[in-house]
DNA sequence: CGAGTTTGTCCTGAGTCAATACAAAAGTGT
DNA sequence: ACACTTTTGTATTGACTCAGGACAAACTCG
């Protein structure tokens, strides 16, 4: 039995303090007593919490202007330089890190190709740091959080890589504890989807929270994945993996996967397999893809039915996820979305004869993109967070 | 955006408090101090809470037996008689309900033909209740909560059922609504398979709280199950249904599903189904399907072969599952479990390839006994949760 | 029978929030 | 110009929670 997380005078302060914060983050610019309508938390007691964010810099103050008559409100914000996180995104090819503030902008960024082994990796992340160091001033130079996204299997728990296909080197490095202890600052490692996942979901702050959703990236020879069930990341036992439905077999007697298993759902649906159709003669290549779509947007036939076999498939995959999770949305990136138009309308149909009908949307950036920026939004997570408890 | 629930210093007691009843639930008998220990919660709080939960009647002393030296510890366990629930479980066939104690055992149960019409079920309801209040004396007559197994799907939340198959009427009827004024008892109502998860969950108290696993209920022509992720049951959106992994298409080629898709998982794996592999001629009954259970036992060659079917195919969903969940266990209910040791090593030796490799073992009781525990269960489940913040 | 040990209780202090009273800052009307 | 109203924010009080220390109770062991 772990024990379990009781709950002391403290704990209430940290819920309604990660409460205000996550308001304040996306109502800003907003007063203390719409948040206190918000909360329902007494106008006092807001003020009380407020003036603890802004000794620590994390809020600031800024005159509002008169709205009818009565005293003119405070407008609280974030105050962007309160708080400093590095996000880091590991590519087969390139490593991108960027330096950002407390809202999620990026500040500056670097990259550099990434080395076969890890530990030249450690190397080359210490100096692009030192660069981030010297380029912000000294009183901005202190960096408070590290999150570096991996595409592969991580655990999350303890940073350990536990499996990267691309980059095998890096299978079994404890990533985490390395650079912690290198660099001196907290540092997490996580799946690259699963960092696009949380992404998302901290960029839709339309209608409330979303409560359950699924993330899907089609890539060129495979398909990522990361999962929102009940409001949190689902990352399976020990935090290693889940959400790999490119392994949900769909077909047993389709082609072998180098998973060893048979009809792989991302054998049908990732780019090399759409290309496949249009010309399973030539092999594939990332430019042949971009051709493909320059193709099918002029009208060419053999294009157009290579989408439409994909979108054939892709629909029976998120037909079986929706089946399993039910979710509110589900949110596709990839190359592949270029071609939206073409892609959505199978799949809109497939999932309106189910009994859940998800909205089934295009992710809000690239997945290059989620995976940097999901990394630097759960850097600052910890902030925003309130403690888990029972 | 709906309110965020915030903290205020009751909410401080009322984590704790269910802490402290969950550990004496599973404890029990057990000292203040031991809950100390386990909780990290001071002694002088942890006799501060106890007492309350003696004072509602949850939670009785008994004097301890000396453990070495020192003052005998006072043991501390649940009062049985503290709390009366009333677990319901509607099949096609029979509606069974009883009458439980706050630890889950259950006193009294009675059952009757379940009729095609709701209205009447409730008349029928009604009048089972009032026999339960007449048959206890006037003292424990007061049930203080109702809990409804429902074998369809069913929206937790308003407890309107949205669809059920077996009993075509009663879709669309708002069970829950009806069944609380009627009696005026505070009443859910679920999906069986749902409750059923939670009960194996409540079950296993080993080794502390499972917080990743699927229930998989094999029947006679479909598959039901259930998840729970980050220890909590999912539900999907709007709470109405999740986990149909019997509708996880597997072979897009294969036969027509009731629900409209082709090659159903559930078509592959169902009693039907086996004993269609065994004798296609014949049609599938419950009692041949026992027979047929019997046949392999006595080492029937045709027999056995239509277990092997089944268990590869079962063999290939619960891989599925795993690469999508990652799941710490995954449990099988159904009459197939009675030829265990048949369907056992090549589940576990799919699974064994797997990168989760999950337990793989039979539920702790019959299907049926499940859905009526889970709902005894989850009637019961309000004492025992936290409140949930942020 | 006293020393040592363990369990449980009583009381104080620090922390939290809600609620009230009050101050501050604006518009409104005469 | 000046009192009045409205709205926002602040200070204080009281109730609740928990942690911690002092103390009482109940037992074993020598």
């Amino acid at each position: 039995m772990v024990s379990p997380n009781t709950a002391t005078p403290a704990t209430v302060r940290q819920v309604n303090r990660a409460i205000l914060l996550n308001l304040i983050r996306t109502h800003q610019p907003v007063s203390r007593i719409q948040l206190s309508g918000l909360t329902g938390i007494y106008r006092s007691n807001v003020s009380f919490i407020v003036e603890e964010l802004i000794r620590e810099g994390l809020v600031r103050e800024q005159r509002g202007k008169p709205l009818g008559r009565g005293r003119v409100p405070m407008f609280l914000s974030l105050d962007p330089d309160g708080f400093r996180v590095v996000g880091v995104s590991i590519r087969a090819c390139e490593t991108v890190l960027a330096l950002a503030d407390l809202t999620g902008r990026i500040l500056e960024s670097r990259a550099f190709r990434t080395p076969k082994s890890p530990a030249t990796w450690v190397d080359h992340f210490r100096s692009s740091l030192d660069r981030f160091r010297a380029a912000s001033g000294p009183a901005t130079g202190a960096f408070h959080q590290i999150c570096i996204s991996v595409p592969g299997m991580v655990n999350q728990a303890s940073g350990e890589i536990l499996w990267m296909n691309a980059l095998p080197n890096y299978s079994g490095y404890r990533l985490r504890d390395v650079v912690e202890s290198s660099t001196g600052i907290a540092t997490t490692v996580a799946n690259d989807c699963h960092l696009a996942t949380t992404c998302e979901r901290w960029l839709d702050n339309t209608a409330g929270d979303l409560k359950n959703f699924v993330f899907l990236e089609v890539g060129d020879v495979g398909v990522g994945a990361g999962m929102i069930v009940n409001g949190e990341l689902c990352t399976g036992h020990n935090s290693t993996f889940a959400a790999e439905f490119g392994h949900m077999v769909v077909d047993p007697s389709g082609p072998r996967c180098n998973c060893g298993r048979q009809g792989c759902w991302e054998l049908f649906v990732c780019d090399r397999a759409t290309y496949g159709v249009y010309d399973p003669a030539r092999e594939f290549s990332p430019s042949r893809f971009e051709e493909l779509i320059r193709l099918a947007r002029a009208g060419d036939r053999k294009a157009l039915r290579a989408f439409q076999r994909t979108a054939a498939h892709l629909s029976l995959g998120i037909s079986n996820i929706v089946m399993v999770l039910n979710p509110e949305v589900v949110i596709l990136a990839g190359r592949l979305t270029e071609v939206w138009d073409m892609i959505y309308p199978p799949l809109a149909n497939a999932v309106s004869m189910l009994p859940g009908k998800p909205q089934i949307r295009p992710a809000r950036m690239s997945a290059e993109e989620l995976f940097l920026h999901g990394a630097i939004r759960h850097a600052l997570s910890g902030l925003f967070a309130a403690p888990q408890l029972g």
